[in-house]
DNA sequence: CTGACTCGTTCACTTAAGTTAAGAAATATT
DNA sequence: AATATTTCTTAACTTAAGTGAACGAGTCAG
């Protein structure tokens, strides 16, 4: 399990075996069930989620309906911005499968910071590089309609149409469920 | 100019003296006329720029069109994907003001990250902010309508809508100037 | 086993965005 | 100043997404 996180690490930065253990001993590794919520709206935390297995979801409450934002699954990490920010949260963050998460504390992190600088630098390069995917993905959602949208996932996460239900699936391409049974269906027709 | 920049800098960390004179010996203040293409689809390139004064914009050209993604004025930067990525970019970035920038690459910011652990720390702060703030935007972008897009955007950047023209603006509003001219006709009418 | 609930799909209808084209208004060019 | 060129708007028509309702399949709880 450590290896799957260090062996992540090593695309980054080296590690001394003194570090790896000042890692461990941070006791972060936790297995989470199905269906726990691990963020509210309008609570306050410092805690970040790294996803080693399975997969979590954050979504907005809005008029009495979700709306579904983002998927991370494995080696992917969410650092919601109410942590940033200091401020309750704006949506939730729940466990769509029996996850196994490193769950870190921004307290956590500015004393490792502190400690060992190769960690900032890590956290550096890893929010850089976040930043960067994060905004093709925003550019070319912005691009694109909601049947290319579908079709960019089927290309890029293949993964995720098979883990998730169908209608949260569907605000995450920022239309309704119904739009999507019938993009689908669209998308049939057309390959026959 | 540089008092402009070491104010925006202080909310995050405070420099000495030596430091700032370090900053400023780079030679980072460029003042560039309106209609300069500071990038390229296809280019390489490891530039960041970050508005002093004015207002810069990143487009595609899809099928030969234009789709504007993003604008940055005043205390805003941007590192396009592709200094991170280390490949040619996929879009263009060009001024659409005249303007004052800062123009920074990134050879020199490990360089002074290595000499100045302060340098890094910010780096840091910057980007998992600018990281958090866009996750927000791209949120609000994908839970709502392009009318409601339109309205946030005169709540958000009201300069905006001045500086910038409707075509443009309708792309990064992920619709057609049509729709956008006539989206605003049907806000009127609803006002009255 | 049964009733309640969730989920995905389909349908009919409404609403809004895309498309194509035309023209007015503002800007830039010669 | 006259002529292009770009920008914005309007209009008619097409296409796709939103809405509300219904239905079957699967899941869950009593």
């Amino acid at each position: 399990m450590q290896d799957i996180l260090f062996d992540f690490l090593s695309k980054y930065i080296t590690l001394t075996e003194e570090e790896k253990n000042s890692i461990l001993s941070l006791d972060i590794f936790h297995s989470i069930k199905k269906g726990t919520i691990l963020l509210k709206e309008g609570q306050r935390t410092k805690e970040s989620y790294f996803v080693l297995k399975g997969c979590i979801r954050a979504y907005y409450v809005i008029d009495g309906e979700e709306k579904t934002t983002a998927f991370y699954t494995e080696m992917e990490g969410l650092t919601p911005p109410c942590v940033i920010s200091k401020t309750p949260s704006e949506y939730y963050v729940s466990c769509m499968e029996d996850n196994i998460l490193i769950i870190s504390n921004s307290d956590m992190e500015v004393a490792v910071n502190g400690k060992f600088p190769k960690f900032e630098t890590l956290c550096r390069i890893l929010s850089e590089e976040l930043l960067a995917k994060q905004r093709i993905d925003f550019d070319s959602f912005k691009t694109s309609s909601p049947e290319q949208r579908y079709l960019n996932l089927i290309q890029n996460r293949p993964d995720l149409i098979q883990r998730v239900p169908q209608h949260q699936l569907a605000s995450y391409l920022g239309i309704k469920p119904q739009s999507l049974s019938r993009l689908r269906a669209r998308i049939l027709e057309k390959k026959s």
